[in-house]
DNA sequence: GCATCGTGCTAACTGCAGCTAGCACTATGG
DNA sequence: CCATAGTGCTAGCTGCAGTTAGCACGATGC
């Protein structure tokens, strides 16, 4: 599935702020919290709480859903959870031309498919 | 929506005890938590982590998902969405990076936003 | 009367989440 | 060569979540 099978929640947060190309301090300063503590995080030392979590996934653009599910306070698609299929929706989305749709579509698939 | 307008966590907590029939040992003991802390849940002199919520939603046999967004961890939103935005469900997508996210979302408001 | 069992509550402690201050290191660049 | 600005990390503190021990009050029953 995912191309890195990460499983601990520091090492996937670590990933993401990587990814988003933001130093421990700019991330933590977005997120409201102090670096020392965010890189505590990170390495396993301290388990954060979900208002933490909340802010760091606002800090990062990313939904808090993901990081419930990493720090195991919500179960991953138990009941009817809605996951809505990114291709779908873009493909549903009125706002745009069927040309505009290809190309997400496209970019899209060619970052899921490895 | 929700069929009875109850605001604070505590209070909900009580009235889904009560309906429920149990005492707040017995709540207690089934959620794996000391019974003067409930009592001090429902009262709003402590609030509970995410950890303890579960375990209360599961000796409650509610959804945690329910108490999350009563906590304030969790954005209601989601069920009664009939169309889902594209911005959120790109962010929100587990299959993409934080990078990946971004230059969807960038494309994505430029075909919008005009 | 007084045991005793159930209810919810208070008091007082422990552990740890999350903080501030500051260190060590690597660029940059004047 | 030293300043200074960026990176992440350690040390040490504070506040509060969550604990155990035990109190006060009502019912039941002998």
């Amino acid at each position: 599935m995912s191309p890195n099978p990460v499983t601990d929640l520091g090492g996937y947060l670590k990933e993401q702020r990587e990814q988003a190309e933001l130093s421990l301090r700019q991330l933590a300063e977005r997120s409201g919290i102090s670096n020392p503590y965010l890189s505590q995080i990170e390495r396993g030392l301290k388990k954060p709480s979900a208002e933490i979590l909340q802010a760091l996934a606002k800090g990062l653009r990313i939904s808090a859903e993901q990081l419930y599910v990493r720090a195991g306070i919500l179960d991953a698609t138990v009941d009817g959870e809605i996951v809505p299929d990114t291709r779908r929706v873009i493909n549903a989305d009125p706002l745009l031309t069927a040309k505009q749709r290809k190309v997400l579509i496209d970019l899209y698939d060619s970052y899921i498919e490895d």
